[in-house]
Order: structure tokens, then sequence, then C-alpha cells
DNA sequence: CATATTAATCGTAATATTACGATTAATATT
DNA sequence: AATATTAATCGTAATATTACGATTAATATG
């Protein structure tokens, strides 16, 4: 048995959960951060800033893709990817809200 | 091979990850929301709201825990868990200085 | 056309995650 | 003392993740 119980749950939540599992891994991280700090997409220059092969790179970029967080377009060989921002902004207004809550809802307890 | 490849990685860059992967299972998502409702920490009560086992909860517990986020203190036979509201805040701040950078460093390109 | 570069994918392997039932240790209740 | 309740842990199993090298398909360059 095991594994991923993803209905049961709200949407919201899935789609949080989602967003954070994007971001749960400090090459994703690394990649995003890469990706906003050099404005100009970039390809593959990602494989020399970060400490692992290039497959593994592209694991981490597929990923990132279905989370909707980055978008890569086709430019001859090479790859360019950037944040998707109207989803960054999704993934934003989800989680600060999330974690909102907590300051608005003071726990009074343990 | 295979398997986390955690140093190489900035210590924000792994705290940031660290944050995302507590949060990144609905399951978890769907605790930490209850625990921030119902104000009085409550205990047990968490397995009869979520459609999973009690081992299962116990063991997402067990890793918001490890994350920082939530706390656990011994009430008799029941344990009562809350929001840790300094590393709460902590999450916030990070995730938040995180999401924002795209906003300051417009992405133009693709 | 031959060769180089780029990035995805495949195959493989190690490890982590998710989940459950069963067991256990602890405190409560009868 | 016997029994019930609570929540952690153990054992087990399925699946997912992370990682790499090798291969592949594509375009670019000589």
């Amino acid at each position: 048995m095991g594994a991923s119980k993803t209905s049961e749950y709200t949407k919201k939540e899935i789609e949080l959960a989602k967003y954070a599992k994007a971001i749960s891994h400090p090459a994703r991280i690394a990649i995003l951060n890469f990706l906003i700090k050099k404005k100009s997409c970039i390809c593959g220059d990602i494989v020399d800033e970060l400490p692992i092969s290039q497959s593994t790179v592209s694991q981490h970029l597929k990923e990132l893709k279905a989370s909707g967080l980055i978008k890569g377009n086709i430019d001859g060989v090479s790859v360019c990817y950037c944040i998707d921002e109207k989803e960054w902004k999704k993934a934003n207004v989800l989680l600060g809200g999330f974690f909102e809550k907590i300051i608005i809802n003071k726990s009074v307890c343990c």
C-alpha cells in the first residue's frame, strides 16, 4: 500500500501542496533563484551553476514545469526557461494566505 | 545512486526547502489548517477529521514536528499539538521573501 | 555531409515517502 | 487488578524521488 491519497482533500489543500512540493528541494530553489537573478531566461547554464548532473537538472526542470511555476521555450538548440509570473503569483497568494492565517487566528495554547 | 545532496546548497535554500517539504502533502496542510481553526491545540481528533489511519496521521505529525512548524505537549493520555508561532513566522518570512523576488526583479523574456 | 552542442529521455539504483495493520507503552477508567 | 483509550513505533509493502551515465533527437557549425 501507501503513496498519495490525493483525493479526499480540498482543491486548495492539493494545490498548495503541489506548489510546496515544487520548491521542496534545494536544487529546485536554486534553479528558481538563478532564473530570477538572470532575467534573460537562460538555458543550459543552470547545469554549470548547480552541483548536479545535466540529467538531474533536466528532471528538476521537468518537475518545475509540471507545477506550472516555470515555462520553457525552445530557442534553436537550447531551451529558454523562465518563471511563469501568473502561476508564481497564484502560488504566492496561496502560500501567503496559508501562513497568514495564524497571525489573524492567534493560537492560544501549549 | 540518488537521494538528497543537501550540502552544496546555501543555508537559506536548504531551510526554505525544509519548510516547503513540510507542507508538501495535502494531509499535512489539512492537519495544520485544523490546528489553526481549533485554537485549543486538540490531540487525537485529527484522526477523526482526516481520511487516513491513526498511524499515518502520527507519521505526518512527526514530520511536522521535525520541521519545527508544530510542537506537541503531553497532556495525560493524549497529546496536545499546536503551531510553533516562532517557527511559523520564520517560514512565512522565508517563503514570502522568496516569492516576492519576482515582483521586485521582474523577469523579461519568453 | 560529418561533427559538435544541447537537452530530453531511458535504464538503473539507492533511498525516501506514504500508508496500513499490529504491537506497544502509557495513562484512565471500571 | 482488569480493561479501555491514546498515540508512538514496528514491520511491511507500494510507490515516488533523487541521481547518474548512456543514449537519443534536434539543431548548429565546420
